[in-house]
DNA sequence: TATGAATGAGACTTCATTCAT
DNA sequence: AATGAATGAAGTCTCATTCAT
């Protein structure tokens, strides 16, 4: 047991050696497109270009392959600028994070990590409530605290700001996400997400602005 | 097996065979708790009561038991009364409304039937777009036609109803129904959910309530 | 030991090279401990504190690390001085080996070498032969030996000395090899091994002491 | 084939379905010649004339069917009549015990057993504790018990019964079942036998024959 | 010489499905 | 109709061995 570990360790501290990067960028796609279960190792390892062996060198069985998976997708949430710099104003910010928001989420694939994490929630709970943790409940955050530092007179009026957060992000994917991660209908157009996120902005503002 | 012919003659087609319904509950359980893939039919037999065999005499394949299963649920959403009446004034029917809705995604085993399907829609995309039409946007359009008889001066002043319901949908699970999906923390209080509801409706109105 | 002065030497054709005896002595723990097949090279390899490449520098494959290990065990045995120096008595000799002998069978791991032997027999029948005749066979023909030289009168009357031999060998394992080495008991306390091999040689002289 | 009507009874709950006899008289050949380890659950169905799948509907895994041949084995040797009535002769009674003791184990495939169960006590020690207080020390325990009910003046003259039995079995393998397990020797010839359990019987009744 | 990354065959096991009764 | 025995394809994972450095 130590030993694979420290075998595992001499392979992890290369984070981007090559064939590390060849399977987690093949085994993504298989993930994504067929799901946890759906995705059978020999298929990654072909999506991957190397040799089902090759997998196990790098990652202890399919589940830690999988979450290694999560925690790239969850830094690369991370490292997506949503700017809340304090200073700006709230309209803008509010408007430019939903429309990265949205564009984030369905973005060809963009559905999938989430679809794919969800989907295995009850099963490997743990996993599920990590993924949540630390992408989607981060951003809610975050937001949550660019709202607070205009919480004031003549700015905004809101008591409970991590559940306007909340409101946010979810009404700027109203109309959007479920049909497109549903398959029913396509990434939606750049006008259509533009429109729904002024009209989140304006509801939002509506609702919370100081008068 | 004389006597028994005249039963059998019909109890085929008939919907609600007994034995029919035994393996639908059965399955229903089995597959929600364990998504499709992680369902067995040999679960699904177990927790039915009948034999692998019979399973096969009732329904084609897992996918066909499965879609089956789907179809129920969507009828049985369809019975759930959302009272839409549209003599009933704006306020309290979207917050009954939103009670009822975000009661029915968070009930235990609620969220299972769209994390399920969401699972398995790019794998098989027509059964998640069906059930996307069957169940979500059927009661977005009933909101939908519902806020459409209340457009008018002195009522609501909505540009897009579809939008609109899309939007108080979304409302009503903000901050709720992710956390409880994603097993990151157990279902919400009674409390909590008519909270976040009311918030949902006053957002709602102060948007889009006439002037 | 002698190991020390040898290390001086750089003769890598050396039988004992350090890197060959540290892998000697890794592989005999583990296939002792876990059988032919249950030993992984791997896991001889860091029991030997080398790389996985290494053992096939100096072993052609697991077989024949397997076979070297037995080869020494065969050294090492011949090496355990069981005193069968003619001049000594009867009783205390016969004794004196009883006792050492079952205590070489029952240390900890000391059944290991034969049952690991044992259990690839069937499949490699040489190694099975050859362990056998170098080590249990060459035993019994020492003692053989020691008592074709006492026989006569006044001290033992044996027809058949190779059985008397192996008579005594395997009445002083009576009662305590078969438990050990099938885990059906702790290795034997040092009183029980005495009684045993004290009854062995009384059975054994009461049987052969010529009259 | 005619009896293959017969044979499709429903009867998997039987012990001796015919499938159930098929694998294990299958599996018994191949896990003897070759090991646990070494036989492998492919080479095991072909062996029975059975699928894969197959094995998995009578035996829950490899050990349990492992398992369930040493209990047949068990049984079997339950079954062998080791003629242990207290009214017979010890001398005769000791060796037509032995001659049937020896013939059990050097039979072809005899020692296969012993052997294969050795091999995996170390990593399965309540497999090879089982096979051994239920095979080994029950046989030792019925020789005891006879032999028990023989001490006494005129009789037999034996302070530890149990040790004494272990004895005569012990005396009755000597320099037959080493050879033959190891493969160094074939089985042991009719007369060869029925000397060595002679030879053991009279050193047997040298040692404890009461004067 | 020594390494360890890489391989691919093959192990055990599961499971949707079929078939005879 | 209902069963349950039987199957075989496919899944995850292990491991002896090779090869470039």
């Amino acid at each position: 047991m130590v030993v694979a570990d420290r075998e595992h360790l001499h392979v992890l501290q290369e984070e981007d050696s090559s064939k590390r990067r060849q399977i987690l960028d093949g085994a993504r796609k298989v993930f994504m497109d067929l799901g946890f279960d759906g995705a059978s190792m020999g298929e990654i390892a072909r999506a991957a270009g190397v040799s089902k062996g090759t997998l196990y060198v790098y990652f202890a069985d399919k589940s830690a392959l999988f979450e290694a998976i999560l925690e790239e997708e969850a830094l690369q949430y991370g490292q997506v600028v949503f700017n809340f710099d304090p200073a700006r104003d709230v309209e803008t910010t509010l408007n430019d994070f939903g429309q990265a928001y949205i564009r984030l989420l369905c973005r060809p694939g963009g559905g999938s990590a989430i679809r794919t994490v969800m989907a295995i929630a009850e099963r490997m709970p743990d996993v599920g409530c990590r993924y949540y943790l630390r992408v989607l409940d981060k951003t809610i955050n975050r937001l949550s605290d660019y709202l607070k530092a205009h919480v004031g007179p003549g700015d905004l009026a809101i008591d409970d700001c991590d559940l306007a957060a909340s409101q946010f992000m979810e009404l700027s994917k109203a109309s959007l996400f479920l049909p497109f991660v549903f398959q029913a209908a396509p990434p939606p157009s750049e006008q259509r997400m533009t429109e729904v996120v002024d009209s989140a902005t304006r509801m939002f503002l509506a609702a919370y602005k100081a008068k």
